[in-house]
DNA sequence: CGTTGGCGATTACAGATGTAATCATAAGCA
DNA sequence: TGCTTATGATTACATCTGTAATCGCCAACG
């Protein structure tokens, strides 16, 4: 539902909500036309993705679908179009192939204590 | 580049690469039409992710791309595009709202412990 | 009060995708 | 050898996507 161009616009909306079309345009990393930021944004909004409030002459733009629920979809969606619903694999593949990050070591230690202990 | 449909497809060569466009409709869990599944074919064949062996009358279909390749591709990209390419959120993601399925234990605490002594 | 500039809305348009019908051709059968 | 049938190739077509230009309107400025 949310495509890829889309996501990349939720992405600076979920960062810094009651932004104007303007403003995303700036904190996009790409080089996209100000009117492509606001087709972008027209979709969001038919979609009920984002809502828009007046303020003044222009719009500023607030998420409706928390990036919680679109992450939750998308990796639903992956999961099963990929790895069949299985977790296991993915955790295999993602840690054989990419490495751990430092910053991300104390993370998945943690997560992995829970586990341990919800696991006993 | 390998659609959803046509990964759907491809599913059923990667367990059975070797088959026939009728057998690949009837693995299918889906009701589409054969004239479909046709389709597909061509178009894996056109981006050549499959390749066609003349076998008497038809032709047998074989990948050309390994699922292992297609599955990293497609988990860079989910990783970039949904967690930032970051690693550790996606495992809290996956732990947290999954749960874990008691066949799915072993791997990953197997997985755990050579990722403890890979980092000491 | 008329003109201009900025903004959202509308329109554009090519390529990918999902889904399928139809065409053409070669092989087997009568 | 002519006809039927199966099978890949071609064509179809609506929708979604990426990317953007343009239109129309309202507010501010002169």
């Amino acid at each position: 539902m949310i495509s890829d161009a889309e996501s990349a616009v939720m992405k600076v909306l979920w960062e810094a909500p009651g932004l104007a079309a303007e403003q995303v345009k700036e904190q996009l990393k790409n080089d996209w036309q100000l009117s492509t930021v606001k087709s972008l944004l027209s979709r969001l909004l038919s979609k009920e993705i984002v809502k828009a409030e007046k303020a003044g002459r222009r719009f500023c733009y607030f998420p409706i679908v928390s990036k919680e629920s679109y992450v939750a979809n998308e990796a639903q969606s992956f999961l099963t179009r990929v790895f069949d619903g299985r977790l296991a694999p993915i955790f295999t593949h993602f840690a054989k192939h990419k490495g751990l990050e430092a910053r991300d070591r104390a993370v998945l230690k943690r997560l992995l204590a829970e586990l341990e202990n919800d696991l006993h």
